[in-house]
DNA sequence: CGCCAACTTGATGGCTGTCAAGTCAGGTGG
DNA sequence: CCACCTGACTTGACAGCCATCAAGTTGGCG
């Protein structure tokens, strides 16, 4: 099941993955490294997998043995409970990681679903373990990258636990356009890669609120919304109502 | 301000950390290590502090240059809004590290503040990198502490974005109560350290709801409430209440 | 013994969920 | 080319869970 010989199963590309000429390295896991060091990690980094929309790179209970950057696309990760409830817990985005889960139990605890037709970069962790405890500023930036995680997550708990839906969708919205931005975007007209329904999960609200704030936002004249079509009109005061509670 | 030369600044001792005789020494950062690696890494944490009651062992701001791990007693972490709403992101007891979220940015992001009188060892965390590129178990089981950090972020996101009221608290105290178990603690009786009110914002409730809940709880029969006193008296009933979204 | 924080309990209201109907956009097939 | 179909979205009406406000109770501590 892990040693595929040479016949590669659907959706596994022997495409060569090299950091060094990605234009994603200065947000991706080779930040703050060499010329020699980046080499080192090219070595280790040598498949890329496309994954179509709505397929997984794992699901939850798979064996854990890599981690993935995102190259291009966009993916949802989801856990599920036994009665059928789902909650989106993060969307990624080019240059971020994906399967950080996996590490604690070395089985993967989420789904991790492409939102649109993508590409991965396979980091088999064992050896990006190896690396690191050679490369000093790999190792150091891995854990930059983990911990950054737990701090998102700690700022998605805080979204959940103690703002009302305008604040989460608008802090939704100005958290979308600084990634956007950080990618060369533009910050204030993208398109939505995920559905309300998915929205709603990762914000704890139904799809219809998402639906309705949307829509109250637009008549406030602060985005234009037609669909998944989303204009940040007035960003200011978009990033003003995430630290006001209602007015 | 960070390196005091002889006089101790308050709630600052000198006392001998070794792990390879603390009780704790399983379920800590030690997990796995030979006897040789274990006093490298008593080399490594070799500081204890104790930490009174609502006291901090950092605030939301300070730069981070340490993990700490909880000998003794019981913490909170929370976040802040600018506008005074703060989120309990984190309840720590025995062995449980705290101050990952400050890796990322140097910086914690959040404040540990000691819910009774605590002691904490204390992981000097660029010593614990330089260490762990040489000692391969105790990488691996420091990736594992923080990728569990992240699993126990979607548990708590889960929770806050997808359970009613009565789940929540239910999903808090089958926790706590495994938790305890596994310190060799009663699985179904304890001590809450923390408020109604701090139970609440981690919960995404508020502490009013949060006593409810519980008197309910007490009504039908599943535990015992006596103040902070806990006493469960059925705990598949309790488990089963996770899972099932209101009868 | 008295004070105060923490907690409990009740009454009321509002935000968001639920149910339902309708609209829109994109893709398929005749 | 256009009708049709389907999934995604929008909007309305209503209801329920939990927040809010308020008053009391408990227990610990000086």
């Amino acid at each position: 099941m892990s040693s595929a010989p040479s016949a590669q199963p659907l959706s596994l590309e022997r495409l060569r993955a090299a950091c060094s000429t990605c234009g994603l390295r200065e947000l991706c896991l080779p930040v703050g490294l060499s010329d020699g060091e980046l080499d080192r990690l090219d070595d280790l980094i040598h498949l890329r997998r496309t994954v179509k929309k709505s397929q997984s790179i794992y699901r939850s209970g798979e064996r854990f043995d890599a981690l993935y950057a995102v190259r291009s696309g966009f993916f949802k990760t989801s856990v599920l409970l036994e009665d059928g409830r789902d909650q989106v817990t993060g969307f990624y985005m080019g240059g971020e990681l994906i399967g950080m889960d996996g590490i604690g139990t070395e089985h993967h605890t989420c789904d991790a679903v492409a939102l649109e037709d993508s590409e991965v970069c396979v980091i088999p962790f064992a050896r990006l373990e190896d690396l690191s405890r050679e490369v000093h500023a790999l190792q150091h930036h891995f854990h930059k990258v983990m911990s950054r995680e737990i701090v998102r997550d700690h700022g998605v708990m805080m979204l959940l636990g103690s703002m009302r839906a305008e604040e989460r969708l608008a802090a939704f919205l100005v958290n979308l356009s600084q990634r956007f931005t950080a990618r060369g975007y533009s910050p204030s007209e993208f398109y939505l890669r995920m559905t309300r329904e998915e929205i709603g999960s990762y914000l704890g609200l139904k799809l219809e609120t998402v639906s309705r704030v949307f829509s109250r936002f637009q008549d406030d004249g602060m985005v234009s919304v037609q669909q998944k079509h989303i204009r940040i009109i007035d960003i200011p005061r978009l990033k003003q109502v995430v630290g006001h509670p209602s007015c």
